[in-house]
DNA sequence: GTCATGTATCTTAGAACTGAGAAGATCATG
DNA sequence: CATGATCTTCTCAGTTCTAAGATACATGAC
């Protein structure tokens, strides 16, 4: 976590990317493109924002929060396979053994072999592991209810609806660019 | 950046956080909370997946992102405190000295005195440094332009007032918790 | 069969940080 | 001016993760 929480109460201030008025230099570029680049700092720091309370929430728990959401997933959906856990909680290869290490070695989480491919492994619940996910999910949940409460329920509707596109246009960009330039 | 970037189409794929139909377990959560927690995942979505394109851009320099950022700050604020830069770009206070070090090293940056409090330290853009931020940013603009293209300037105009709410208002909440708390 | 290619996980080195605390400077107060 | 509280930066050990390559298995073409 970032110490200096407070300090002078300007911590996340409002980001006002300098390209305003103002500003050392002149303005660079059009205005369309400022609200675009102001909707990446905003959505920066929302998630920021939202991940600290979330990351302060999952640490009592002696859980970072990616050990959580690998938790969280095998709950949800049961024993998955390492490759699908990876996919689905975003980390390198080489961070899903280590991660799962980890929670192997908190008793956890424990790997299975899968019988119709003998390179593959599953990740799955141990009993511990799922008593543990079992007992913080609920306060979990009402915990991030409350940390984005400051938007009413529609407008968390709209919210989803936005980044959703978002998220999905800009991973399909992605791909385009990888199928071109390679 | 996570390998396998492509390998069967469903990287990055929709959330679902397997609270819904089909879940391993019974629903756990009324409507609304399920639809915060689902604005948790989306907005950690979208934000790495503009991310994304946001590092890969930036690599192309031979900076990373945070030394970006820093660059960025420096460029449209002009010279800054260590520890505002510190705050701005959300770092911890041992974090700015190693980034500042190594922007040193790369002839980016350079540390200036400050007058009034000797405690502190500016931190400035050299010429070699303005003229990289000033040569690469337009074409980062653009491209972050591109990134978030999927939502039309209307709708980025609403996801910027909702996300800029957002932020806000969990910050604020954090700070409540703290005075609270302790 | 066997060869080439692709896939799934693991290993390793090291990059990019964090957190706790030290050292020095400043500020507030009596 | 003391004295203590508070900043500001720096140090350093430790954590969390990435990138690249290794290993082992699978799959399809021949």
């Amino acid at each position: 976590m970032i110490d200096q929480p407070e300090s002078n109460g300007t911590t996340l201030r409002d980001a006002e990317p300098g390209i305003l008025a103002g500003s050392a230099h002149p303005l660079e570029v059009d205005a369309r493109t400022a609200e675009s680049l102001k909707l990446w700092v905003v959505l920066s720091r929302a998630q920021a924002a939202v991940s600290a309370h979330v990351a302060a929430d999952v640490q009592r728990s002696g859980l970072t929060l990616t050990e959580f959401a690998i938790l969280e997933a095998l709950y949800h959906r049961g024993a998955m396979l390492l490759g699908e856990v990876q996919r689905r909680i975003l980390v390198s290869s080489g961070g899903i053994t280590f991660l799962v290490d980890r929670l192997v070695a908190k008793g956890l989480v424990e790997r299975q072999e899968c019988p119709s491919d003998r390179r593959a492994r599953y990740a799955a619940l141990t009993p511990d592991g799922e008593a543990l996910i079992a007992r913080i999910f609920p306060g979990h949940a009402s915990m991030i209810a409350r940390a984005v409460s400051t938007l009413s329920a529609e407008e968390q509707q709209v919210a989803v609806k936005l980044l959703r596109r978002l998220g999905r246009g800009a991973v399909a960009l992605a791909r385009e660019d990888v199928n071109e330039g390679g």
